[in-house]
DNA sequence: TGAACATATGAGCAATCGTTCATATGATAA
DNA sequence: TTATCATATGAACGATTGCTCATATGTTCA
């Protein structure tokens, strides 16, 4: 299915990280790539929230937003503290703000 | 469903970009979220490459491929020029690989 | 302890997605 | 024109995904 790129692809191979780092990037973006999950990203952009405040500010389910903060818990984008009944959740780390930077610039440009 | 947040919800409401905007970002990010297209991206970090090579590079159908190079294209992450028989596709802009950096990053801290 | 509240979870279903296969388009060279 | 190469495209199928519904867990307060 090919013209000749031996030399091309040897060099270029060299360069790619693993399969499994690809893979990895592959699974971190797709949760990044969910309406949902990227409001619930930003609600969390500038405090911490509960649960149910989420469910309002997006006008869904408590289950629905539960199930999302799983997944993006399971990927270390948010983190919990638990206070009384109710459980806060805010962002993990900076680099959630910076790749919705980014894709933000890239929509906008 | 809820105990009382009404003063947050109102102040976080206010700074969140419109649903049309995010459901764009959720989009964008879900073109990241798949491995295939990820190593394209990957493969054409450096320089250009044509459709059977990045087919030979990661040992899948022309066809696949091809599918793919639409979609990225679609979302203005890919360009191509006609070079005779071959087409030869490079990153759109620099975004791309910001994106996928911080990702990177994300991983591996 | 029992009731009420906040959150989590498992099963199931509809919708979306990525690949394959067959075929079409477009370009070059004889 | 015809053969061949490089790429694109449409239909279809299997796999994944996000929500709903019902229910479970965990906490507080009376």
């Amino acid at each position: 299915m090919a013209h000749d790129h031996a030399a091309l692809l040897k060099h270029i191979k060299a360069d790619m990280p693993s399969d499994e780092l690809l893979q990895d990037l592959g699974d971190l973006f797709k949760i990044f790539g969910d309406t949902t999950r990227i409001k619930i990203m930003y609600a969390l952009y500038e405090d911490e929230m509960c649960v149910c405040a989420i469910a309002d500010l997006l006008g869904m389910t408590q289950s629905a937003i539960s199930h999302q903060l799983k997944v993006l818990k399971a990927a270390n984008l948010v983190e919990s503290r638990r206070e009384g009944k109710t459980i806060y959740y805010s962002l993990a780390d900076d680099h959630v703000k910076s790749i919705i930077a980014q894709g933000y610039e890239h929509l906008t440009e």
